[in-house]
DNA sequence: CGAAGGCTTGATAGACCTCAAACACAGTGG
DNA sequence: CCACTGTGTTTGAGGTCTATCAAGCCTTCG
């Protein structure tokens, strides 16, 4: 149940990602294709959308890595999600005018804007579409209260490994890396500001897991080498990502 | 913008949640009210539903407070909300059938329980309560973000005193409380498994809230003395509640 | 080749945890 | 009415995981 192929054509990457969640009619995939999208493209390290902005358009993830995140007073940062091909970091904009939160790219990155007039007119005549959005909404969610889980009760060995088995699921769920192997090009400090460690801890504890042979890590090229034995230490089982299709 | 009146009945109850999620119509308040609702008595300490389960039917808290949480093989707890008077707990059971957390009563627990069935139905037939679910789903995530930034980037006081503020600002939307006195029927090992801390910290730091007079704390009766200060020391902004209807 | 950003390492410090015991309070029962 | 129990709160002491600070190193790239 794996989508293999390779697209980089904006709106294929759209049905593709609400095809995941919901199946989807011929209808309804016409409709998606003909819904106005606008492409843009950032560089490493720069705001797509900032908290505190009322939006008027949502936008899809097509190329690259993206995250949605929050700055405290004093300067630290908290990510929130990392967002690939198929993500919609701003979906909940549609509802909730003012952003909570800011979105900003890990990697160059290359977006489809959807306008939530748009957005709201193809939910309103298809009420299977509304469901996967929503579904979507949810899953986010799910994946917000295991960070929770994560970050306020495990150590930071099974956290780190925890989002790894947690990035290998999604990426080759969307088909960006097969046989454990990713191009994953978030830095350590990213990685320490999503798991609420410092970077340098975060680099001993990499460490811990490149020394048994877990994973393997180049720059910005990750393997996993012992899969079972990574999923082990980060406590990790996947049904939080409700991976199958509504039934 | 808020509401004084103090629901016992059911429908009522899930009317009014509805109805701070976006203006609902006459049409739409009957369907609500011809909902089949069961009641159900918990007392506390007691599950709700538990993670793995797969469930057909939702529940609405009438009173009482319930919380979602999840279980580490370590047997630790980590809380991911709390819910009280017309929260959904599980509402994503509606599209995801297995449950991946618990919900389970932190004090005696009157609920209802509506069948998927009869959701999927309403919110087939009326597109505007569709919206207000997902638009509740959605301020659930913002909550969990929000929670999320405090485990991963707070301090300990800083974040006791903003889940402080948090709850008092959703008892006052639901009008179980005024004037910052509150019924909190919460231990401090509640407290500190839904803040990732140990039950002796938040001790320590509940102390160090009550000394300087910003709160004070007898069992399970919360008055807030300070809330300027309070907000103040939480860094909290409510924001991200949302607690404004769909414009 | 120099600059910049990211990675790595060592030393020190601190926030928070664990363990253990005492205390407070409400409910129970004789 | 008063032990008795159970749960929750409080306090003290010691320990540890992770943070902070400060360099050095490595790779990339103009």
């Amino acid at each position: 149940m794996n989508n293999a192929m390779n697209p980089a054509e904006p709106a294929d990457v759209l049905l593709q990602k609400l095809a995941t969640l919901v199946v989807l009619e011929d209808d309804e995939k016409q409709a998606i294709r003909a819904l106005p999208l606008t492409i843009r493209i950032f560089e490493t390290r720069r705001d797509i959308v900032r908290e505190g902005e009322v939006i008027s358009e949502c936008c899809v993830i097509l190329d690259g890595f993206a995250c949605r995140y929050m700055l405290l007073p004093n300067g630290r940062r908290q990510i929130l999600s990392f967002d690939t091909r198929g993500d919609l970091p701003d979906l909940q904009g549609l509802h909730l005018k003012t952003m909570d939160h800011s979105v900003g790219t890990l990697s160059p990155v290359r977006a489809a804007f959807v306008s939530h007039r748009a957005l709201s007119e193809i939910a309103l005549r298809h009420p299977r579409i509304t469901g996967a959005f929503w579904r979507n909404t949810l899953t986010d969610a799910a994946i917000f209260r295991v960070w929770i889980v994560g970050i306020g009760r495990r150590p930071a060995l099974t956290r780190v490994a925890h989002l790894l088995c947690e990035l290998r699921m999604r990426l080759d769920w969307v088909g960006l890396g097969r046989d454990g192997v990713y191009d994953l090009p978030i830095t350590q400090t990213d990685l320490a500001d999503a798991l609420g460690l410092s970077t340098v801890h975060v680099n001993r504890v990499l460490q811990d897991l490149r020394r048994p042979n877990l994973i393997l890590l180049h720059g910005s090229n990750l393997t996993i080498r012992d899969w079972p034995a990574l999923q082990a230490v980060g406590e990790f089982s996947p049904i939080y990502l409700h991976l199958e299709q509504e039934s």
